[in-house]
Formats: C-alpha cells, sequence, structure tokens
DNA sequence: CGAAACCTTGACAATGTTCAATCACTGTGG
DNA sequence: CCACAGTGATTGAACATTGTCAAGGTTTCG
C-alpha cells in the first residue's frame, strides 16, 4: 500500500514518514461484500480494523444467547483500539459488513509498536478517543433522558448537513431500520411506532428509507427540548 | 507541591523527570467540603481535574432547567481531558462534591503543553481514555439490556472486593442513594423500589446504607444473565 | 415464483415515571 | 432540650413508554 494513502486518513495524517513506511508495509487493505464476517470473535483482540467506506456492524452474544450490537461503525470509524493496551478477551465481538466495504486492517501488536515510538500518532489516538468518549456521553445522556422518537429524530437531525437551513430537506436512512433501531437502543416495533409517531408530530414525509422533512425547526423543537446540548450541537453520528 | 506526590499517580506515573517536575509547580491540590462547588460551568472547560479522594458530582442543566448528571467520579478519576484539543464550550459542566474532598487541577493548556512534548505522559493518558471508553461502552450495553434491579445489583456485585467468595459479604453504598439512581439512570423513586424488589429476589438484607449479601452467587446468577461479559467481570465503576 | 429478510400493526404485559403524601433523620435556633 | 425545617427515602395510584408475541404485509433476490 501507499504511504501517500495513509497521509489521507486523518487519523494517521500526523505519523512520521518512518510510521507511514512501516504501515504501508504491514497494513492490508481488503474489500467485502455485504453481509460478510470480517473478524469473528477471537480475532477481534488482534487487529485493528479502519473503515475507509461502508458500514460494519460490531455485536456480541450475551450468556443466554442474544445479540448486542456493540456499535456500528460508518465511514471513516475503526475498531479494535482498546486492545492497545489490554491483552483481556474480556471485549471480543464479531464484526460483519452491513453493505459493501473498504478496510483497512494492521495487527495490533504492530500498532501497539508504531505508538510507543511515534508520539505525534500516539496523541492523533489520544484526540480520536476523546471525541469518542464525547460521543458516548452523548448516547448515553439520550438513552437516559430522550423518548425513542426523539432518539430517532436527533439522528435524523444530525444527519442533516445543514440543520440551521429554512429550506425542506430530503434524505435517506444510511442502513437498515433494523439496525438501527438497535443502534439507538430499541426493538423494530418500537423503532416503527416512534417513527410514525414522529413523523406526525414534526411533519416529516416518510417513504421506505426516504425521509423528507420541510421544516427542520419543527424536529429541533421537538428533538432538542431535554438534551444538555445547544442546538445545532453538530454532534457526529 | 512534590514530584514524588505526582509520581505515586498511576496516571502520572510514567512522566519524565521534567513533567513531574513541571507539574509538581504549576499544579494546585485544593481541599472540600461536602457540597462545595468545585467548579462552575464557564471554569470547566479550562481546568482539568483529578480526584484524590472523595465524590464529585458533574452535571449539566438542560434546556429547560432539569439537572442532568454526566457522571459522578471517585478516586482516582478525573475531569476535563475531552478539552486537551478541544475549545468548544459545548461540553461544559459544573463539578460539585457530594463528601469531603481532596483534589489537584492543573490549567489546561499547560497540561496540553505537557502532552505534546512528554510522549510517555501522553501514552498514559490514552491507556486512561480506552479504560473509560470501555466503561462507557459497558454503561450504555447495561442501560439498553438490564433492569433497574439488575443494574443495581451490578453495582453492588462490582463493589465487593472479591465476587467469587462464598461467604457473606456487608459492604455500604458509597453515596446518596439519590445520587446512586441518577448514575445507573434511573428516578430515585424507582430505585427505592427496584432496591426493595432486588433484595427480595436475591436474598439481601438492608438497613439505609449498609447492604448484606449472604451468598453473591444468587445476586450474580440474577444480574449477569443478559451480559455479554462473564462474571465476575472486574468492570471499575 | 417462492423463500427469506425486512417492516408494520395489534393486543397485551412489563417496566419505569410522575405526582402527591408520608416518614425518618439531622442539624439549627430558640 | 425541644420544635422545626430541610433533606433523603419510601410508598401508592395513575399514567406513559417500551417490550413481547403473534400475525400479516412488502420487498428483494435467486
Amino acid at each position: 500500500m501507499q504511504t501517500d494513502f495513509f497521509k489521507s486518513i486523518e487519523l494517521f495524517s500526523q505519523a512520521s514518514p518512518e510510521s507511514l513506511e512501516l504501515l504501508s508495509n504491514s497494513a492490508e487493505r481488503v474489500s467485502y461484500k455485504k453481509s460478510s464476517i470480517i473478524l469473528a470473535q477471537h480475532q477481534s483482540s488482534a487487529v485493528f480494523l479502519y473503515l475507509i467506506n461502508g458500514w460494519i456492524k460490531l455485536y456480541k452474544e450475551s450468556a443466554e444467547g442474544a445479540e448486542i450490537v456493540v456499535d456500528i461503525l460508518s465511514q471513516e470509524n475503526y475498531c479494535g483500539e482498546s486492545f492497545l493496551f489490554e491483552e483481556k478477551t474480556e471485549e471480543v465481538y464479531t464484526a460483519q459488513s452491513i453493505s459493501d466495504v473498504d478496510i483497512i486492517t494492521v495487527p495490533i501488536q504492530f500498532l501497539k509498536q508504531l505508538m510507543l515510538e511515534d508520539h505525534s500518532l500516539s496523541l492523533s489516538f489520544l484526540q480520536a478517543a476523546l471525541q469518542k468518549q464525547q460521543q458516548l456521553n452523548m448516547q448515553l445522556e439520550h438513552l437516559s433522558i430522550q423518548t425513542a422518537a426523539q432518539r430517532i429524530g436527533c439522528f435524523i437531525l444530525r444527519s442533516c448537513d445543514n440543520p440551521i437551513s429554512e429550506e425542506s430537506v430530503t434524505l435517506q436512512l444510511p442502513y437498515d431500520k433494523l439496525i438501527l433501531a438497535s443502534r439507538l437502543g430499541m426493538r423494530p416495533e418500537t423503532f416503527s411506532r416512534a417513527l410514525g409517531a414522529l413523523s406526525e408530530q414534526c411533519d416529516l414525509r416518510i417513504d421506505g428509507e426516504n425521509i423528507c422533512i420541510p421544516k427542520i425547526s419543527n424536529l429541533s423543537q421537538y428533538v432538542c427540548q431535554h438534551c444538555s446540548k445547544i442546538f445545532p450541537c453538530n454532534m457526529p453520528q
């Protein structure tokens, strides 16, 4: 792989020339079709995975065999970083593509070595980790404060390019409603009903995966009531 | 302040001698009585706060004035790190002591400078951030999977020194039930009822803030059913 | 076409919240 | 020392929200 390619990825853009060189030798770029198992549980603690494009579902199984969705990765997200300093096999998960995807994988021990040698790179990772932390805090807040309809509305709002526009906006849900539901911490049935309620409350027009929002302010008013952030919050998904 | 003191704190233990020297000159160690406002909203983005001992509540206000508990810090936790690389005043909060506390404060810009110069220190922070991330992931999972009673039980379980002991264990709740309730994402009334239900289910004896667990396995069986982790999971609070 | 996956709907149960009332405990001032 | 206020905690009843189970519709794709 080419060093220039890594240079263009924000997470690696500050890495030293030596790191980039080493990365380009040891990283692998792979493509998968939709619904492929990319990492099985036993592999997940040994690999750092960077998602170039597409969507990936990370999930585990509970003691009783139920599927627990840990996270949905989108473009430019990554996973596996929690194994940088821990050997624990506690947090293992399965990674499955939910669209066609392009990814990069790096053996975790190799990445750790880079991290120990390259100060700039570790600062980039620190920065990214702190951002992710904020996002997780937001999700926690939403889960305990917002209703199902508000969480869906919040997701839609944060998908708008320009949330303060007065114009009507049309957008597509990025993936299955089933997956979006579990991502927002609710059952598919609840999602379906809540989306219905939301569209009544806020005058949305919904046709399958397409959503038309005639007036964004209707939505933000309904959604952002109880939240600690100030609209437009610009938090990533 | 003395450099040895910082050396004894895990988060700073790997810092270079120069960093320790600089830290000991610019950090402040302060004590507060219970219920003091330690950081008001407008200060929180300028200060890194390390908690030596006691408990601190971090909270914000929603658009409507309701209090939103962001986090409860316990011994050896810290806050303010999210402002290392972001100037945003988005995530500001108020920090209030909920017991007598001893803390250390470091101006955030000063800490940032250290981080840019001291590779080892930034690795320690990266490691800590990744651990915190795992903790947040666990909280998210619990909030959407566990019932109120299970969350309380999980908290109690993880407060036990030796969760695989066969002996009976007695412990104290670390702070108000009101605060614990909001930390676990439920109303005080729900907490009260759920604790009652839990003590029936798992044969606990509860007297105010003291909880006696005759048989821990009763508790773990009831609590850990749906969780993706394996008992005893040893996750921090 | 037919199977499988995705999505929706209805009836009902479980869970948690809200509001109001009450009680226990603590510390304060007369 | 006692009355009293204030905080923390509990309880009941009504209500809101979400989950569960079962059935049926829709879309997609081989």
